[in-house]
DNA sequence: TATGAATGAGTTTTCATTCAT
DNA sequence: TATGAATGAAAACTCATTCAT
C-alpha cells in the first residue's frame, strides 16, 4: 500500500537552511533531545512565517527551513494550528524573558526596544508576531495565547509607568494602566506598520517619535 | 432526479448573500454595469476577508458570498493578486470618502471614528484593512497602494492636528506631523487589538482612552 | 503558490481502463453531460472497490480508473464519503430495476439469481455491494441508504413469497416476512461467502443449495 | 513546563484501555511472557477493527488500545498484513473453544447464539470477524486462514444436524452438509445486517426467526 | 459577458515501516 | 525486549487557473 515511488520535493530534506549541527538524516533512533529539536523547529516555524507571511506558511516550508521531512514535522505537531499556536507561545516566551531582563529600564528605554525591533537578530520575531496576530481571530486556539500573554505585557509596561509617576518622572493625570494602553497600542502599530514601509523609520523619525512620546507622557511644566 | 449533480459548489450561484440593491438603471448615459458588478465583488472579497481571515480566502469563497461562478470571478479579475489589490484600493477610497466628509471634525471625533471601528456596517471594512495590512509586507502589488493612501490618512489628520495646534486647542511642543503618526500608530494599534479582544474595549474603557488622548495632546496647563 | 512542478502521478490521467469513448484531456468547457460522467464515475467507483476492495480504495485509483484526473473526481463528489455514498445510492437503483424486472419471477428464480451472483456482468455490483456493507456501521451517512433500501428488497422477496403461499406452491406454516428474512439473510450469507472461496460454490452445489431452499419452503408434503 | 512535547500519540503509551488482568506470574515452567502480550495486542487489534472497521484501522490505533508504543507492536508482528492474519486466526480459536463447549447443544441452542452475537462480550468478536472477512479476498494470508477454519465450523454444525437427523428431530429429505450450508449462510448474514441495523432484531424477532429455521428442518408432521 | 467542467499543483494529514539506542 | 524519532509514500482535499461553449 505504502511501496511505489514518489519522491516528495519537501520529503527529501532539502538544504539546510537554518543552523543546526548535524541533523543527519539517518533513520532509527536518534540522539538528539526532543525539546531541543523541538525549539528547532519553532524557530524554523517564526522564520517562515516572517519570510513568507502566514497565508503563505506551510508545513512543507518549515520542513524545508529546518533541513526535515514534513513527517518529522507532523511528529512534532499534530496539525498546523498545533503547530502556529506552539510558535505563538514560543514567542511569547522569549519576549518574557526579554522584558525581565528589561524591568529595571525607564520607558524611554522600552520604548525605543519597540521602535528598534527590526534588529536584525529579532526582527523574525516582531515580524512572525505581527502575522500571527492578524489571524488570531480566525485561530481560537491561540487568540487565548494572545490575550494572557498580551495582558502580563501591558501589565508590566504599566507598572514601569507607576514607578514613573512615583519618581515624578511621568505625568501623574492620565491613569498608569490606560497610558500603558495608549504606548502598547502605538508599539503595536508600528510594529503593523514598519514591515510595510520601512524607509519612512530613519534614525532621525525614530528619535523623534521617541522623544515626542516621552514630552506627551512627561509631567506638565510647572509654569 | 433523486440525485442532482454537485457541481462545484461555487460554480453554481448560490443566493445573493451580500445586500447588493439590485443593480439600478440609471439616468443619463447608461454605464456599463461591468464596473456596478465589479463593485459588488470586491464587497463580497471585503467581506469574505473580514470574516474568514487573509489566509482562508478564496475566490471560491468569493463567488460563493456574491452568489456568482468562480468563472465569473475570474473574468473580473486576472487573478487573485489583481483581485485582492483591487479590494485594498476600493477599501481606501471608502476611506477618502469618510476622511473628507470629516475633514471638519476636530480631533476627538476623530479619535473616537477609530475607538468605534466596529460599528457593524464598518467592522468589515475595518477588519478587512487589517488583514490586508498583514500581507502588504509579501503582495508588492498592494504594498504600493498602502503607501500611498496611507500618507494621505496621515496628512488629513496632520492637517487638522496644525489647526488645532493654530487653535491652542493642541499642544504646540510636538510637531503636528509627528503627534500624527503616533496617533496614527495608536489607531493601527486598535484595529489590531480589538477583533482579538473586543471586550477589553468596553464603552468606558474607550471614553477613558479617548479622554488620555486628548489629555496628552492638549497644551500644557496654564498655572 | 502553485506553480511548482511535481506530477502526481494520479493527475496525469493513466491509461484509459474503463472503456469510455473518448475523454479528451483538454480544457475549457467540455461537451460531455454531467450526469452522465458522473454516473461513468461510479462505476469507476464500484469496480475499484471491487477489485481493490473498499479498504484500498481511494479517490486517487478511482480517477486512474475513470481515465480522469483527481481533482475531476472530487469536483463531482465532495469528499470521499459523499463519493462512496452515491455508489451506494446507484448500485441499489441498479438493484431495483433488476427486482423490478423480476417481480414476475417465482422465488426459484430469484433466489438462483443471487447464487448466481457472480455473472462476470454484475459479478462487480455484488462485490462493490458487499464492501460497502461491511463499512456502513461506521459511515452513518449511507448506513441509511442501506436501511431504506434493503428493506424495499425484503419487501419486494416477502410479496413473492405471500403470492406463493396464496397459490400453495409456499408453506403457510411460517410468516412471508420470516420467510423474506430468512432467505435474504441466506442470500448475504452467500454474498460474503462466495468471493472468499468461490470453488466451494460449483454448479452442482449451487443447484444443491437452490433445491433445498426449495424444499425447505415447500409445503408440507401431505401423507 | 508549560509545555510539553506531543511525541506520536502511539508512541507514549497511553491508559491501558483493554482489560487485560496483569500479566500474573503462573505455576510450573515459565513461559516466556512473550506470547502473552501477543495475544493481549491481538485482542487490541480485535477491538480496534470492531469499533473503527477495517478500513480505519492503523497499527497506531492498535498500539494506543493496547497501551503501548508503535514500536511495540511492529516487534510483535512483522508488518500489518501479519499482524491481522494472526488476529483472524486468533479469532477462529476463540470460536474453536465456544464451539467445542457447545458441541453438545442443540441446534436451536447453536442458531440462538448465532443471533444473540451481540452479547457485549462478543460482539467485538462478531464484529471484527465480519470486518476480517470483508478483506480475506484480498489479503490472501488470511483468506486461507478462513477457508480451513470455515470448514471446520460448518461441520461441527453438519455433524449436529446429523445426529438431529438420525434422532429424528431434523427431517431426513435434505442433506445435513446442504442444511449446515444454508444454516450458516444465514448466520453470516445476521453477522452482516446486525451491525447496521440492530434495532431491527427486537427479541420478539429473533424468537421469530428462530422458530422459524426450527420449523423449516423439522420433520414434515406425520398426519 | 458568463458559465462550469476540468486541470494540476499545492496543502494538510496519516501511516507502515525502519532503526539506533 | 522495547522505545520513539524519523522517513517516505500515500491519501484526502483545496484551489487558482484555463478554456470551450
Amino acid at each position: 500500500m505504502h511501496n511505489a515511488p514518489r519522491p516528495d520535493p519537501a520529503d527529501t530534506p532539502g538544504p539546510l537552511l537554518d543552523g543546526q549541527p548535524e541533523p543527519r538524516a539517518r533513520r532509527g533512533r536518534p540522539v538528539g533531545n526532543h525539546e531541543e529539536k523541538r525549539t528547532g523547529l519553532l524557530k524554523a516555524v517564526m522564520s517562515v512565517i516572517a519570510r513568507e507571511g502566514y497565508a503563505d506558511t506551510s508545513m512543507r516550508k518549515v520542513a524545508q527551513q529546518a533541513g526535515c521531512t514534513t513527517g518529522a514535522v507532523t511528529y512534532y505537531f499534530a496539525n498546523k494550528e498545533e503547530m502556529v499556536t506552539a510558535a505563538a507561545r514560543h514567542l511569547f516566551d522569549e519576549f518574557d524573558i526579554l522584558l525581565h531582563g528589561g524591568s529595571d529600564l525607564d520607558i524611554g528605554a522600552l520604548i525605543k526596544e519597540w521602535l528598534n525591533l527590526a534588529k536584525t537578530d529579532e526582527a523574525d520575531a516582531w515580524l512572525a508576531l505581527f502575522q500571527l496576530m492578524a489571524h488570531a481571530r480566525h485561530e481560537p486556539a491561540f487568540a487565548k495565547v494572545f490575550e494572557e500573554r498580551y495582558a502580563r505585557f501591558r501589565e508590566a509596561f504599566s507598572s514601569v509607568l507607576t514607578r514613573g509617576q512615583r519618581d515624578g518622572t511621568v505625568r501623574g493625570d492620565v491613569e498608569a494602566t490606560v497610558l500603558a494602553d495608549l504606548i502598547c497600542a502605538m508599539g503595536d502599530g508600528w510594529m503593523m506598520a514598519k514591515p510595510i514601509e520601512p524607509e519612512r523609520f530613519t534614525d532621525a523619525r525614530k528619535e523623534a517619535l521617541l522623544a515626542a512620546v516621552l514630552t506627551l507622557i512627561a509631567p506638565p511644566p510647572a509654569r
